[in-house]
DNA sequence: TTATTTTTTAAACAAGTGTTTAAATCAGGT
DNA sequence: ACCTGATTTAAACACTTGTTTAAAAAATAA
Protein backbone atom coordinates (compact mmCIF):
# COMPACT_ATOMS: atom_id res chain seq x y z
CA UNK A 1 0.00 0.00 0.00
CA UNK A 2 2.38 2.82 -0.96
CA UNK A 3 1.29 6.05 -3.08
CA UNK A 4 -1.23 7.74 -0.66
CA UNK A 5 0.19 10.66 -2.36
CA UNK A 6 0.18 10.60 -6.14
CA UNK A 7 -3.73 9.82 -5.58
CA UNK A 8 -4.42 12.46 -3.67
CA UNK A 9 -2.17 14.87 -5.03
CA UNK A 10 -4.15 14.36 -8.54
CA UNK A 11 -7.34 14.41 -6.52
CA UNK A 12 -6.37 17.63 -5.58
CA UNK A 13 -5.75 19.14 -8.51
CA UNK A 14 -8.09 17.82 -10.30
CA UNK A 15 -10.84 19.17 -7.82
CA UNK A 16 -8.78 22.75 -8.46
CA UNK A 17 -8.47 22.33 -12.20
CA UNK A 18 -12.35 21.26 -12.88
CA UNK A 19 -13.44 24.46 -10.88
CA UNK A 20 -11.41 26.53 -12.74
CA UNK A 21 -11.64 25.49 -16.27
CA UNK A 22 -14.12 22.86 -16.60
CA UNK A 23 -14.07 19.30 -16.77
CA UNK A 24 -13.62 19.07 -20.35
CA UNK A 25 -11.33 22.14 -20.84
CA UNK A 26 -8.80 20.55 -18.31
CA UNK A 27 -5.92 18.70 -19.98
CA UNK A 28 -4.49 15.44 -18.78
CA UNK A 29 -1.24 16.81 -19.10
CA UNK A 30 -1.48 20.13 -17.33
CA UNK A 31 -3.26 18.32 -14.61
CA UNK A 32 -0.37 15.90 -14.27
CA UNK A 33 2.02 18.65 -14.68
CA UNK A 34 0.74 20.87 -11.53
CA UNK A 35 0.25 17.94 -9.62
CA UNK A 36 4.02 16.95 -10.38
CA UNK A 37 2.97 12.92 -11.23
CA UNK A 38 3.44 11.19 -14.41
CA UNK A 39 0.92 11.48 -17.32
CA UNK A 40 -0.07 8.35 -17.28
CA UNK A 41 -0.88 7.53 -13.41
CA UNK A 42 -4.05 9.30 -14.02
CA UNK A 43 -4.97 6.06 -16.04
CA UNK A 44 -2.98 3.94 -13.79
CA UNK A 45 -4.68 4.94 -10.02
CA UNK A 46 -8.46 6.06 -12.16
CA UNK A 47 -8.37 4.26 -15.27
CA UNK A 48 -9.84 6.86 -16.55
CA UNK A 49 -10.16 10.67 -16.67
CA UNK A 50 -13.86 10.29 -16.65
CA UNK A 51 -13.38 8.19 -13.60
CA UNK A 52 -11.33 10.97 -11.88
CA UNK A 53 -13.92 13.05 -11.92
CA UNK A 54 -16.06 10.58 -10.03
CA UNK A 55 -13.31 10.37 -7.58
CA UNK A 56 -13.60 14.21 -7.40
CA UNK A 57 -16.54 14.77 -6.72
CA UNK A 58 -17.76 11.52 -4.06
CA UNK A 59 -15.05 11.91 -2.08
CA UNK A 60 -16.44 15.38 -0.95
CA UNK A 61 -20.36 14.75 -1.55
CA UNK A 62 -20.35 11.59 0.33
CA UNK A 63 -19.68 13.22 3.87
CA UNK A 64 -21.28 16.30 2.91
CA UNK A 65 -24.76 14.52 1.84
CA UNK A 66 -24.13 12.49 4.71
CA UNK A 67 -24.09 15.69 7.38
CA UNK A 68 -27.00 17.13 4.61
CA UNK A 69 -29.40 14.01 5.38
CA UNK A 70 -28.61 14.06 8.99
CA UNK A 71 -29.85 17.59 9.36
CA UNK A 72 -33.09 16.80 7.60
CA UNK A 73 -33.80 13.69 9.21
CA UNK A 74 -33.92 15.51 12.30
CA UNK A 75 -35.94 18.40 11.41
CA UNK A 76 -38.77 15.77 10.09
CA UNK A 77 -38.67 13.68 13.17
CA UNK A 78 -39.29 16.72 15.30
CA UNK A 79 -42.17 18.03 13.22
CA UNK A 80 -43.59 14.82 13.29
CA UNK A 81 -42.97 14.56 17.34
CA UNK A 82 -44.53 17.71 17.40
CA UNK A 83 -47.63 16.70 14.79
CA UNK A 84 -46.92 19.86 12.98
CA UNK A 85 -45.56 20.37 9.52
CA UNK A 86 -41.78 21.12 9.18
CA UNK A 87 -40.55 24.53 8.89
CA UNK A 88 -39.05 25.44 5.54
CA UNK A 89 -36.69 27.69 6.81
CA UNK A 90 -35.70 25.12 9.21
CA UNK A 91 -35.11 22.63 6.25
CA UNK A 92 -33.09 24.88 4.05
CA UNK A 93 -30.87 25.47 6.88
CA UNK A 94 -30.32 21.94 7.17
CA UNK A 95 -29.54 21.78 3.65
CA UNK A 96 -27.24 24.69 2.89
CA UNK A 97 -25.85 24.69 6.44
CA UNK A 98 -23.72 22.45 5.80
CA UNK A 99 -22.91 23.58 2.45
CA UNK A 100 -21.49 26.76 3.69
CA UNK A 101 -19.45 25.54 6.35
CA UNK A 102 -17.38 23.19 4.24
CA UNK A 103 -17.05 26.10 2.22
CA UNK A 104 -15.49 27.78 4.68
CA UNK A 105 -13.29 25.30 5.47
CA UNK A 106 -10.65 25.46 2.96
CA UNK A 107 -10.02 27.15 -0.43
CA UNK A 108 -9.91 23.60 -1.94
CA UNK A 109 -13.35 23.03 -0.25
CA UNK A 110 -14.35 26.38 -1.83
CA UNK A 111 -13.11 25.10 -4.98
CA UNK A 112 -15.76 21.95 -4.97
CA UNK A 113 -18.36 24.03 -3.84
CA UNK A 114 -18.39 25.80 -6.98
CA UNK A 115 -17.36 22.56 -9.39
CA UNK A 116 -20.71 21.47 -7.74
CA UNK A 117 -22.71 24.69 -7.92
CA UNK A 118 -21.84 24.67 -11.89
CA UNK A 119 -22.84 21.48 -12.31
CA UNK A 120 -26.57 21.45 -12.03
CA UNK A 121 -26.53 22.93 -15.19
CA UNK A 122 -23.14 22.04 -17.28
CA UNK A 123 -24.15 20.80 -20.99
CA UNK A 124 -21.53 18.50 -20.60
CA UNK A 125 -22.69 14.89 -20.14
CA UNK A 126 -19.94 13.45 -18.29
CA UNK A 127 -20.09 15.90 -15.95
CA UNK A 128 -24.17 16.15 -15.98
CA UNK A 129 -24.38 12.34 -15.46
CA UNK A 130 -21.96 12.10 -12.84
CA UNK A 131 -23.70 14.89 -10.80
CA UNK A 132 -26.99 13.12 -11.67
CA UNK A 133 -25.66 10.01 -10.17
CA UNK A 134 -24.07 11.40 -6.90
CA UNK A 135 -25.96 14.39 -5.46
CA UNK A 136 -29.51 13.22 -6.74
CA UNK A 137 -30.80 10.71 -4.33
CA UNK A 138 -30.28 13.15 -1.68
CA UNK A 139 -31.56 16.30 -3.63
CA UNK A 140 -34.34 14.46 -3.87
CA UNK A 141 -35.15 13.71 -0.36
CA UNK A 142 -34.26 17.34 0.62
CA UNK A 143 -37.35 17.91 -2.13
CA UNK A 144 -39.59 15.65 -0.94
CA UNK A 145 -39.08 16.96 2.92
CA UNK A 146 -39.53 20.25 1.49
CA UNK A 147 -42.86 19.63 -0.66
CA UNK A 148 -44.58 18.38 3.01
CA UNK A 149 -43.42 21.78 4.40
CA UNK A 150 -45.60 23.30 1.37
CA UNK A 151 -48.33 21.29 1.10
CA UNK A 152 -50.72 24.01 0.18
CA UNK A 153 -48.53 24.74 -2.95
CA UNK A 154 -50.18 23.43 -6.44
CA UNK A 155 -47.59 20.09 -7.46
CA UNK A 156 -46.35 22.45 -10.77
CA UNK A 157 -46.45 25.27 -8.59
CA UNK A 158 -43.76 23.70 -6.31
CA UNK A 159 -41.62 22.28 -8.86
CA UNK A 160 -41.24 25.51 -10.49
CA UNK A 161 -40.42 27.19 -7.35
CA UNK A 162 -37.82 24.35 -6.53
CA UNK A 163 -36.21 25.45 -9.90
CA UNK A 164 -36.00 28.43 -8.63
CA UNK A 165 -34.28 27.41 -5.70
CA UNK A 166 -31.69 25.51 -7.38
CA UNK A 167 -30.82 28.68 -9.32
CA UNK A 168 -30.10 30.57 -6.53
CA UNK A 169 -27.99 28.17 -4.51
CA UNK A 170 -26.14 27.09 -7.71
CA UNK A 171 -25.28 31.00 -8.23
CA UNK A 172 -24.17 31.61 -4.50
CA UNK A 173 -21.93 28.29 -4.73
CA UNK A 174 -20.78 28.97 -8.45
CA UNK A 175 -19.60 32.12 -6.15
CA UNK A 176 -16.24 31.30 -4.96
CA UNK A 177 -15.92 34.87 -3.92
CA UNK A 178 -12.33 35.31 -2.20
CA UNK A 179 -11.47 32.19 -3.45
CA UNK A 180 -9.54 31.27 -7.06
CA UNK A 181 -10.05 33.03 -10.29
CA UNK A 182 -13.42 30.93 -11.54
CA UNK A 183 -16.02 32.80 -13.49
CA UNK A 184 -19.20 34.31 -11.87
CA UNK A 185 -20.76 36.73 -13.51
CA UNK A 186 -21.52 38.71 -9.76
CA UNK A 187 -19.31 38.49 -6.99
CA UNK A 188 -21.03 39.35 -4.03
CA UNK A 189 -18.47 40.61 -1.14
CA UNK A 190 -20.23 39.56 1.66
CA UNK A 191 -19.45 37.11 4.64
CA UNK A 192 -20.52 33.66 4.32
CA UNK A 193 -22.70 33.37 7.30
CA UNK A 194 -24.45 36.92 6.19
CA UNK A 195 -24.68 35.13 3.01
CA UNK A 196 -26.12 32.25 3.94
CA UNK A 197 -29.04 34.07 5.66
CA UNK A 198 -30.17 36.41 3.30
CA UNK A 199 -30.18 33.48 0.68
CA UNK A 200 -32.51 31.76 3.43
CA UNK A 201 -34.89 34.67 3.46
CA UNK A 202 -34.58 35.22 -0.10
CA UNK A 203 -35.75 31.79 -0.20
CA UNK A 204 -37.89 31.44 2.10
CA UNK A 205 -40.24 34.58 1.37
CA UNK A 206 -40.05 32.98 -2.31
CA UNK A 207 -41.55 29.50 -1.40
CA UNK A 208 -44.22 31.27 0.52
CA UNK A 209 -45.06 33.73 -1.49
CA UNK A 210 -48.79 33.43 -2.49
CA UNK A 211 -49.41 31.59 -5.07
CA UNK B 1 -23.26 39.69 -52.76
CA UNK B 2 -24.26 35.41 -53.30
CA UNK B 3 -24.97 33.16 -50.14
CA UNK B 4 -26.55 34.38 -47.88
CA UNK B 5 -27.42 30.92 -47.69
CA UNK B 6 -24.05 29.82 -45.62
CA UNK B 7 -24.29 32.39 -43.04
CA UNK B 8 -27.52 31.53 -42.01
CA UNK B 9 -27.25 27.69 -41.97
CA UNK B 10 -24.05 28.17 -40.25
CA UNK B 11 -25.78 30.44 -37.19
CA UNK B 12 -28.48 28.34 -36.98
CA UNK B 13 -26.57 25.37 -36.56
CA UNK B 14 -23.77 27.09 -34.01
CA UNK B 15 -26.70 28.04 -32.48
CA UNK B 16 -28.68 24.86 -31.56
CA UNK B 17 -25.14 22.74 -30.99
CA UNK B 18 -23.54 25.84 -28.67
CA UNK B 19 -26.74 25.36 -26.65
CA UNK B 20 -27.01 21.78 -26.65
CA UNK B 21 -23.02 20.92 -26.54
CA UNK B 22 -21.43 23.52 -25.34
CA UNK B 23 -19.50 26.03 -27.29
CA UNK B 24 -15.98 23.47 -26.59
CA UNK B 25 -17.62 20.71 -27.02
CA UNK B 26 -18.97 21.49 -30.12
CA UNK B 27 -16.63 20.39 -33.31
CA UNK B 28 -16.64 22.93 -36.65
CA UNK B 29 -16.40 19.40 -38.47
CA UNK B 30 -19.53 18.14 -37.13
CA UNK B 31 -20.95 21.64 -36.93
CA UNK B 32 -20.20 21.97 -40.66
CA UNK B 33 -21.32 18.35 -41.65
CA UNK B 34 -24.87 18.92 -39.99
CA UNK B 35 -25.04 22.12 -41.51
CA UNK B 36 -24.34 21.12 -44.95
CA UNK B 37 -21.24 23.45 -45.55
CA UNK B 38 -17.91 23.22 -46.12
CA UNK B 39 -15.47 23.23 -43.23
CA UNK B 40 -13.50 26.16 -44.20
CA UNK B 41 -16.31 28.12 -44.48
CA UNK B 42 -16.52 29.41 -41.09
CA UNK B 43 -13.24 30.78 -41.31
CA UNK B 44 -13.82 32.49 -44.72
CA UNK B 45 -17.20 33.70 -43.34
CA UNK B 46 -16.39 34.39 -39.46
CA UNK B 47 -12.95 34.30 -39.22
CA UNK B 48 -12.57 31.66 -36.05
CA UNK B 49 -15.09 29.73 -34.25
CA UNK B 50 -15.18 32.35 -31.50
CA UNK B 51 -15.96 35.40 -33.79
CA UNK B 52 -18.99 32.54 -34.92
CA UNK B 53 -19.82 32.13 -31.39
CA UNK B 54 -20.25 36.05 -31.05
CA UNK B 55 -22.28 36.70 -33.63
CA UNK B 56 -24.47 33.71 -33.04
CA UNK B 57 -25.37 35.76 -29.67
CA UNK B 58 -25.11 38.89 -30.98
CA UNK B 59 -27.78 38.46 -33.65
CA UNK B 60 -30.39 37.44 -30.63
CA UNK B 61 -29.38 39.32 -28.20
CA UNK B 62 -29.25 42.94 -29.59
CA UNK B 63 -33.22 42.85 -30.82
CA UNK B 64 -34.17 40.95 -27.48
CA UNK B 65 -32.01 43.68 -25.21
CA UNK B 66 -33.49 46.54 -27.61
CA UNK B 67 -36.73 45.35 -26.47
CA UNK B 68 -35.95 44.84 -22.59
CA UNK B 69 -34.09 48.37 -22.77
CA UNK B 70 -37.60 50.02 -23.87
CA UNK B 71 -39.68 47.89 -21.14
CA UNK B 72 -36.91 49.40 -18.36
CA UNK B 73 -37.31 52.52 -19.82
CA UNK B 74 -40.87 53.05 -19.61
CA UNK B 75 -41.21 51.91 -16.38
CA UNK B 76 -38.52 54.03 -15.12
CA UNK B 77 -40.25 57.04 -16.53
CA UNK B 78 -43.68 56.31 -15.82
CA UNK B 79 -42.30 56.21 -12.21
CA UNK B 80 -40.48 59.13 -12.18
CA UNK B 81 -43.50 61.05 -13.85
CA UNK B 82 -45.71 59.91 -10.83
CA UNK B 83 -42.51 60.75 -8.50
CA UNK B 84 -42.94 57.59 -6.73
CA UNK B 85 -40.66 54.40 -6.99
CA UNK B 86 -40.68 51.87 -9.83
CA UNK B 87 -42.43 48.98 -8.80
CA UNK B 88 -40.17 46.26 -8.27
CA UNK B 89 -42.53 44.05 -9.99
CA UNK B 90 -43.21 45.98 -13.16
CA UNK B 91 -38.98 46.22 -13.72
CA UNK B 92 -39.20 42.12 -13.20
CA UNK B 93 -41.53 41.99 -15.91
CA UNK B 94 -39.84 44.56 -17.97
CA UNK B 95 -36.86 42.52 -18.20
CA UNK B 96 -38.42 38.83 -18.39
CA UNK B 97 -41.24 39.02 -20.88
CA UNK B 98 -39.24 39.45 -24.04
CA UNK B 99 -37.37 36.99 -22.73
CA UNK B 100 -40.47 34.83 -22.30
CA UNK B 101 -42.36 35.63 -25.39
CA UNK B 102 -38.93 35.21 -27.48
CA UNK B 103 -38.67 31.41 -26.23
CA UNK B 104 -41.86 30.78 -27.42
CA UNK B 105 -41.17 32.01 -31.11
CA UNK B 106 -39.40 29.03 -31.93
CA UNK B 107 -37.65 26.21 -30.85
CA UNK B 108 -34.47 27.20 -32.34
CA UNK B 109 -35.08 30.79 -29.75
CA UNK B 110 -35.35 28.07 -27.27
CA UNK B 111 -32.06 26.97 -27.73
CA UNK B 112 -30.55 30.50 -27.82
CA UNK B 113 -32.06 31.26 -24.54
CA UNK B 114 -30.66 28.14 -23.03
CA UNK B 115 -27.47 28.82 -24.40
CA UNK B 116 -27.15 32.49 -22.94
CA UNK B 117 -28.80 30.70 -19.30
CA UNK B 118 -25.88 28.65 -18.85
CA UNK B 119 -23.40 31.43 -20.18
CA UNK B 120 -24.16 33.21 -16.65
CA UNK B 121 -21.91 30.49 -15.07
CA UNK B 122 -19.93 29.30 -17.94
CA UNK B 123 -16.14 28.49 -16.40
CA UNK B 124 -15.33 29.03 -20.28
CA UNK B 125 -13.45 31.96 -20.47
CA UNK B 126 -14.17 32.36 -24.44
CA UNK B 127 -18.41 32.17 -23.69
CA UNK B 128 -17.70 34.07 -20.36
CA UNK B 129 -15.78 37.04 -21.87
CA UNK B 130 -18.43 37.06 -25.20
CA UNK B 131 -21.27 37.30 -22.58
CA UNK B 132 -20.01 40.08 -20.22
CA UNK B 133 -19.41 42.14 -23.68
CA UNK B 134 -22.97 41.38 -25.02
CA UNK B 135 -25.08 40.95 -21.90
CA UNK B 136 -23.53 42.66 -19.17
CA UNK B 137 -24.12 46.43 -20.37
CA UNK B 138 -27.93 46.02 -20.30
CA UNK B 139 -28.19 43.57 -17.18
CA UNK B 140 -26.40 46.57 -15.53
CA UNK B 141 -28.81 49.45 -16.22
CA UNK B 142 -31.39 46.35 -14.93
CA UNK B 143 -30.29 46.39 -11.94
CA UNK B 144 -29.67 49.96 -11.74
CA UNK B 145 -33.23 50.64 -12.07
CA UNK B 146 -33.97 47.27 -9.62
CA UNK B 147 -31.69 49.40 -6.91
CA UNK B 148 -33.92 52.66 -6.84
CA UNK B 149 -36.90 50.13 -6.74
CA UNK B 150 -35.45 49.15 -3.42
CA UNK B 151 -33.40 52.54 -1.85
CA UNK B 152 -34.31 50.96 1.52
CA UNK B 153 -31.89 47.46 1.24
CA UNK B 154 -28.41 47.21 2.42
CA UNK B 155 -25.85 47.66 -0.35
CA UNK B 156 -24.51 44.77 0.38
CA UNK B 157 -27.57 42.85 0.50
CA UNK B 158 -29.04 44.04 -2.17
CA UNK B 159 -26.11 42.95 -4.34
CA UNK B 160 -26.86 39.44 -2.70
CA UNK B 161 -30.08 39.31 -3.64
CA UNK B 162 -29.50 40.45 -7.27
CA UNK B 163 -27.03 37.21 -7.40
CA UNK B 164 -29.92 34.97 -6.17
CA UNK B 165 -32.50 36.65 -9.05
CA UNK B 166 -29.83 36.00 -11.44
CA UNK B 167 -29.41 31.89 -10.72
CA UNK B 168 -33.25 31.81 -10.68
CA UNK B 169 -33.46 33.37 -14.10
CA UNK B 170 -30.65 31.43 -15.75
CA UNK B 171 -31.93 28.21 -14.12
CA UNK B 172 -35.51 28.85 -15.61
CA UNK B 173 -33.49 29.80 -18.97
CA UNK B 174 -31.39 26.92 -18.93
CA UNK B 175 -34.57 24.89 -18.71
CA UNK B 176 -35.26 24.10 -22.67
CA UNK B 177 -38.22 22.71 -21.40
CA UNK B 178 -40.02 21.04 -25.09
CA UNK B 179 -37.36 22.06 -26.78
CA UNK B 180 -34.09 19.91 -27.21
CA UNK B 181 -32.13 17.41 -25.24
CA UNK B 182 -30.31 20.04 -23.33
CA UNK B 183 -29.40 18.92 -19.86
CA UNK B 184 -31.54 20.83 -17.27
CA UNK B 185 -31.83 19.35 -13.69
CA UNK B 186 -34.78 19.79 -13.19
CA UNK B 187 -37.46 20.11 -16.08
CA UNK B 188 -40.90 21.72 -14.99
CA UNK B 189 -43.83 20.87 -17.54
CA UNK B 190 -45.63 24.43 -17.00
CA UNK B 191 -46.69 26.86 -19.63
CA UNK B 192 -44.28 29.44 -20.38
CA UNK B 193 -46.84 32.01 -19.36
CA UNK B 194 -47.74 30.46 -16.10
CA UNK B 195 -44.06 29.94 -15.23
CA UNK B 196 -43.34 33.67 -16.03
CA UNK B 197 -46.39 34.39 -13.58
CA UNK B 198 -44.63 32.17 -10.43
CA UNK B 199 -40.94 33.53 -11.49
CA UNK B 200 -41.98 36.63 -10.88
CA UNK B 201 -43.87 36.43 -8.07
CA UNK B 202 -41.13 34.35 -6.46
CA UNK B 203 -38.58 37.27 -7.12
CA UNK B 204 -40.75 39.78 -5.89
CA UNK B 205 -41.02 37.95 -2.78
CA UNK B 206 -37.43 37.49 -2.15
CA UNK B 207 -36.61 40.25 -3.12
CA UNK B 208 -39.06 42.06 -1.19
CA UNK B 209 -38.36 39.81 2.15
CA UNK B 210 -37.95 41.88 5.49
CA UNK B 211 -34.22 42.43 5.35
C1' DT C 1 19.76 -11.72 -0.17
C1' DT C 2 16.23 -13.05 -3.94
C1' DA C 3 11.68 -13.00 -5.71
C1' DT C 4 7.43 -10.67 -6.51
C1' DT C 5 4.31 -7.16 -6.79
C1' DT C 6 3.29 -2.30 -7.17
C1' DT C 7 4.29 2.01 -9.00
C1' DT C 8 6.63 5.27 -12.07
C1' DT C 9 8.41 6.63 -16.32
C1' DA C 10 9.18 8.13 -21.23
C1' DA C 11 7.63 7.19 -25.54
C1' DA C 12 4.40 6.15 -28.82
C1' DC C 13 -0.46 5.71 -30.45
C1' DA C 14 -4.66 6.82 -32.73
C1' DA C 15 -7.86 10.18 -33.11
C1' DG C 16 -9.57 14.83 -32.94
C1' DT C 17 -8.92 20.02 -32.86
C1' DG C 18 -9.20 24.83 -35.31
C1' DT C 19 -7.08 26.86 -39.07
C1' DT C 20 -4.75 27.62 -43.58
C1' DT C 21 -3.81 26.87 -48.40
C1' DA C 22 -4.28 26.77 -53.22
C1' DA C 23 -6.89 25.15 -56.75
C1' DA C 24 -11.63 24.83 -58.51
C1' DT C 25 -16.15 26.73 -59.11
C1' DC C 26 -19.52 30.16 -59.40
C1' DA C 27 -21.41 34.69 -59.89
C1' DG C 28 -22.00 39.41 -62.15
C1' DG C 29 -20.32 43.00 -65.13
C1' DT C 30 -18.45 44.54 -69.53
C1' DA D 1 -17.25 35.57 -75.23
C1' DC D 2 -13.91 37.31 -71.35
C1' DC D 3 -12.45 38.96 -67.10
C1' DT D 4 -12.94 39.72 -62.08
C1' DG D 5 -14.02 39.10 -57.53
C1' DA D 6 -16.53 36.13 -54.29
C1' DT D 7 -17.29 31.58 -52.71
C1' DT D 8 -16.62 26.67 -52.24
C1' DT D 9 -13.86 22.74 -51.98
C1' DA D 10 -10.51 18.98 -50.63
C1' DA D 11 -6.30 18.51 -48.68
C1' DA D 12 -2.86 19.44 -45.63
C1' DC D 13 -0.95 21.72 -41.43
C1' DA D 14 0.45 22.03 -36.80
C1' DC D 15 -1.07 20.90 -32.54
C1' DT D 16 -3.65 18.80 -28.61
C1' DT D 17 -6.33 15.20 -26.72
C1' DG D 18 -6.88 10.74 -23.59
C1' DT D 19 -4.95 6.39 -23.49
C1' DT D 20 -1.68 2.47 -23.95
C1' DT D 21 2.75 0.17 -23.86
C1' DA D 22 6.83 -1.87 -22.22
C1' DA D 23 10.77 -1.07 -19.76
C1' DA D 24 12.75 0.90 -15.45
C1' DA D 25 12.39 1.78 -10.63
C1' DA D 26 10.66 1.24 -6.06
C1' DA D 27 8.49 -1.14 -2.50
C1' DT D 28 7.17 -5.42 -0.19
C1' DA D 29 7.62 -10.25 1.25
C1' DA D 30 10.04 -14.49 2.07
Amino acid sequence: MASPDTKKLLLDCAEKLFAQEGFHHTSMRVLTEQAGVNLASVNYHFGSKENLLYAVIERRLKPLNKKRLRGLEVVMRNAAASGVLPAVNDLLLAFLQPTFAFRLSSSAANNFISLIGRSWNDPDQTVHNCFIKLAMPLFQYFSSCLRQALPNLDELVFQARLQFLVGSISAVMCDSSSGCNANSFISVPLDEDEKMNQLLKFLQAGLEAPQ
